[in-house]
DNA sequence: AATTCGCCCTGTCGGC
DNA sequence: TGCCGACAGGGCGAAT
């Protein structure tokens, strides 16, 4: 599942193909995932850097008039960029699990839902399985207030830890740490393998209340966002069977998280066997020793 | 008004 | 081997 550290990869990695190039044609193949917009107006505009807000990203256009071109990758989303002389490859990899992963650039299937072709020839081909991704065509100049993007908090990624304690103590309600962790509107972009592992490295059971956090187990949670989010940028993403790069590889952070689809093994730190459960919705997974 | 629930989606996997 | 239900889960809108 694309989080912050899968987005910023992505951003990171497509950020040296677009600059200068114009957008001269578009293909949308899943109309519902155009939450809001038309691509039509994106047409002849040329690309300005990629930016990212939490788990969206953005890719801003300008000529005739500012657009920005807003992207979610859901749960399966993969945006891959395909130069123009790319050789597209059908040939697949065999995961562990058995799972089918396409290997370099693909050739466009069922599933890929979006492509951008570009002035030079290449282009930027949006897949997504399982369709909980989104596309929004927005003017730049009120890109903000648009009700998905202005929801979000700040992005977490350089959230200092005094920000990160005020906001944290500000979230109103009974609310244990993962749900305010997951929430947007607290800080945009962890999800719920980071939010594992930040709840880990912190020594904090997800459970646990936020109100019953002190000054000091804060300054160690917002640490540990910080390091888990860096971690997994260091490591260009968590591939379990969907995210990959724009160029068909794929991160190596599922080989260094500590607790996330670890149930059952025993925890880096003391050895004690990690235990799934049910927190926020999701499925989590903590040390019943370290994690208090 | 805060919180939970149901829904959107498809591929994968375990059980029978 | 094959069918089927369970599961994965981000974010939104409805229900509680």
């Amino acid at each position: 599942m694309p989080e912050l550290p899968e987005v910023e990869t992505v951003r990171r990695r497509i950020a040296p193909h677009l600059p200068g190039k114009q957008l001269i044609a578009t293909r949308l193949g899943a109309p519902k995932l155009l939450e809001i917009g038309d691509l039509d107006a994106l047409t002849g505009l040329a690309f300005l850097p990629p930016e990212r807000i939490g788990k969206y990203l953005l890719l801003p256009l300008c000529g005739a008039r500012e657009m920005t071109l807003v992207l979610h990758l859901g749960m399966t989303g993969q945006l891959t960029y395909a130069p123009a002389d790319a050789e597209v490859s059908d040939r697949f990899r065999r995961l562990p699990s058995g799972y089918q992963k396409p290997l370099g650039v693909h050739s466009e299937d069922r599933h890929t839902h979006l492509v951008l072709a570009l002035s030079d020839g290449s282009r930027l081909l949006f897949r997504d399985p399982r369709r909980f991704g989104r596309i929004l065509s927005l003017e730049t100049a009120d890109r903000l207030s648009t009700p998905r993007l202005s929801r979000l908090g700040p992005d977490a990624l350089g959230i200092g830890d005094k920000e990160f304690a005020r906001r944290f103590r500000d979230t109103q309600g009974r609310r244990n740490v993962k749900t305010i962790l997951l929430d947007q509107s607290f800080l945009a972009g962890i999800g719920n393998i980071y939010a594992d592992e930040s709840c880990h490295t912190a020594g904090i059971h997800p459970t646990t209340l936020g109100q019953d956090l002190g000054k000091l187990r804060l300054e160690r949670l917002a640490q540990a966002v910080a390091e888990a989010l860096g971690r997994g940028i260091q490591n260009a993403g968590t591939t379990f069977r969907d995210f990959v790069h724009p160029d068909g590889s794929h991160g190596s952070n599922q080989e260094d998280l500590r607790v996330y689809a670890r149930s059952g093994k025993p925890c880096l730190r003391c050895g004690t066997i990690l235990v799934k459960s049910v927190v926020a919705q999701r499925g989590t997974v903590a040390c019943p020793k370290c994690q208090k």
